[in-house]
DNA sequence: CTTGACATAGAACGAATGTTCCGATAGAAT
DNA sequence: ATTCTATCGGAACATTCGTTCTATGTCAAG
């Protein structure tokens, strides 16, 4: 067998014992991957785990029922790594310049250009981007420079939600909570001591993300 | 039994269980648990076993070695092997009282006593524990209601640190950038538009926590 | 005191599961 | 062609492991 190389078989198998582990709660025995990958021999499922422990995508426990244990290599494969969420870092975010909106959907290969979010925090994980926020202009927004800003691209918005909107007029990109008022909208800073604006004609406004999460890291 | 309540036995038992399933990468059989919780018979633990299922902390699957099913909370601990950190909620924050400070360092059980931050985000995992915001009173932390600050515990602190103080005379909680300043503290509100407080007397001061990380979750 | 539930022990049984051995096949290297 | 290696198949075997049964002890309720 070449080193590093799986073959149709095992990746079968790779990717069964990590669905059946996520599922079950605890790892498949041999007879459990045979019948499902198609192998009717017990024995050659013993080969190809051990292939499969030579290549550390698992390591296996002597005598132990469904004593498989996954590596991080066979997770990362899969693409199942744990709780965390990727998050491209688009750019930055200027009060003076409309918000930059990812290019590309495409995987996120370097791990700088992206920021890990535990899924846990996050109510969808659909369309997301981030930012990093330059400068003091967001102060109203209860953001501060530095301060890492995950929004998601989606036009739509509720009452109350935090959007990034540019407004047209003034040239300024701003983070407000946004209410319907009749006809009008009114954007609240977050900073309850502040005052909100009124906006008149809606025309005005471009929506170009709902914040879904402001991540400061202090050291 | 009485419902909602887990023996002495059962509770090591619990714990066993999710620590063996942790990093052993499945679970134990009825004889391991057992050998570790100090039980001769199976059938005792087979018995007890049934009692966890019962009080919802387990699901098992008939004839399948090892067939022990953490339901979701407990599931969800395994996937910390991961890169997520779950930090215990301690309580929350106001201007007017001290810090709550974590009461003990025994595991986290229930999820919503905890909240999750992908390793990512951090620099150490020793000493954090979570509070939650209540209040406007911390909007010059650019803190507000209902976002979530992470500390750790810790009594050193260097320049420029965001730290937790409280200030003895003033009974007073704030969070603010401290710096040394000859033989007197200068407390720094994160909101650069407002003025630094000079503490004479360093006595005055009690550092609770240094502020690792703030979250602010919009929806 | 008796009864009944709950909890515990120990042992035996049988099903589930990992291990091993022998043999076969295919392809590459000599 | 021969040899070697990697892979596969089937079957027997040995161990692990869940299940079940019987017996014992405890404790509160009747």
């Amino acid at each position: 067998m070449v080193k590093g190389k799986l073959s149709e078989r095992q990746r079968r198998m790779v990717e069964f014992i990590e669905r059946f582990t996520v599922d079950s709660g605890y790892p498949p025995s041999i007879r459990e991957i045979g019948k499902n990958v198609g192998i009717s021999s017990t024995s050659v499922v013993n080969y190809n785990l051990n292939r499969l422990v030579d290549e550390g995508y698992l390591t296996r426990d002597k005598n132990v029922s469904r004593g498989i244990r996954m590596t991080k290599k066979l997770l990362k494969s899969v693409g199942r790594l744990s709780d965390v969420i990727r998050i491209r870092k688009v750019g930055r975010i200027f009060a003076s310049e409309p918000v930059p909106m990812p290019s590309t959907d495409s995987p996120i290969f370097s791990t700088d250009e992206a920021i890990e979010i535990s899924r846990d925090l996050l109510s969808t994980t659909e369309g997301l981007f981030a930012l990093e926020v330059k400068g003091d202009s967001m102060i109203d927004a209860m953001v501060n420079d530095g301060d890492v800003v995950v929004m998601q691209r989606e036009p739509e918005w509720r009452n109350g939600d935090m959007v990034a909107v540019w407004l047209k007029d003034k040239e300024e990109t701003t983070l407000k909570h946004i209410y319907r008022q009749g006809r009008k909208v009114r954007l609240q800073p977050a900073n309850p001591t502040m005052q909100p604006i009124i906006i008149d004609n809606p025309e005005n406004l471009e929506i170009q993300g709902k914040v879904v999460l402001v991540v400061r890291q202090l050291n």
